[in-house]
DNA sequence: TTCGTCAACATGGAAT
DNA sequence: ATTCCATGTTGACGAA
């Protein structure tokens, strides 16, 4: 079955009912019962010249139908959330009057689009403090190999002739070095 | 059949 | 009180 909204089943619209889908507590997040006020997946028009062929043979709750936007719809959507994430009542009027969909249709849809670059973006972020992770843990691999190197070295320049020495980071060259408490007492 | 996508919805909090 | 938004969930649908 193709996926527009020509082909979708219908329900019948509720005068009076208001476009706040709160109204209508429904089992499951996906709020759908009888009382509900308009198929969203049609334009009111559509919906009263098609509903005469709807005959709701599931005791008056017809099957819940996912609404498909058009690749005009996607693409008209798509530029205007390029511009701005977020819309104004006129700009969501104005909108939804172009794509022939209800400003609720469009609403939702930004709120998801918002949801779904957000999501996209912590997936990146998430992505990046892994790969951050890994050359840290790399670092610090290093790092401790070169410790346990520099404690080698001092083991092996010490000796029962020798004296104390300690590890110093020589401020020109940023290199450890050892010195001895001889060397020291010179400086 | 399973899984991913996405429109629609529910809810709670912030702003007015 | 109302509106808007972020977030989480549901269910329809198509693809694998």
């Amino acid at each position: 079955m193709p996926e527009n909204s020509t082909c979708l089943e219908l329900t019948i619209s509720i005068p009076g009912s208001s476009s706040n889908s709160s109204s209508f507590p429904s089992p499951g997040g996906g709020g759908y019962n009888m009382m509900r006020e308009l198929d969203i997946n049609l334009v009111p028009s559509i919906q009263v010249s098609n509903n005469n062929n709807n005959n709701n043979n599931n005791n008056g709750v017809p099957p819940r139908k996912k609404l498909r936007l058009t690749k005009q719809q996607s693409f008209l959507l798509e530029e205007s959330f390029r511009q701005n994430h977020t819309l104004n009542p006129k700009e969501k009027e104005a909108l939804a009057m172009q794509l022939k969909l209800r400003t609720r249709q469009v609403e939702v849809w930004f709120q998801n689009r918002r949801a779904r670059s957000k999501l996209k973006q912590t997936e990146m972020e998430c992505e990046y403090l892994k790969r951050w992770f890994g050359s840290l843990t790399e670092q610090n691999r290093r790092l401790k190999k070169e410790v346990e190197e520099l404690r080698a070295m001092k083991v092996g320049v010490l000796s029962p002739h020798t004296c104390p020495s300690t590890l110093t980071m020589c401020p020109h060259c940023e290199r450890v070095t050892t010195t001895t408490i001889r060397d020291e007492s010179r400086i």
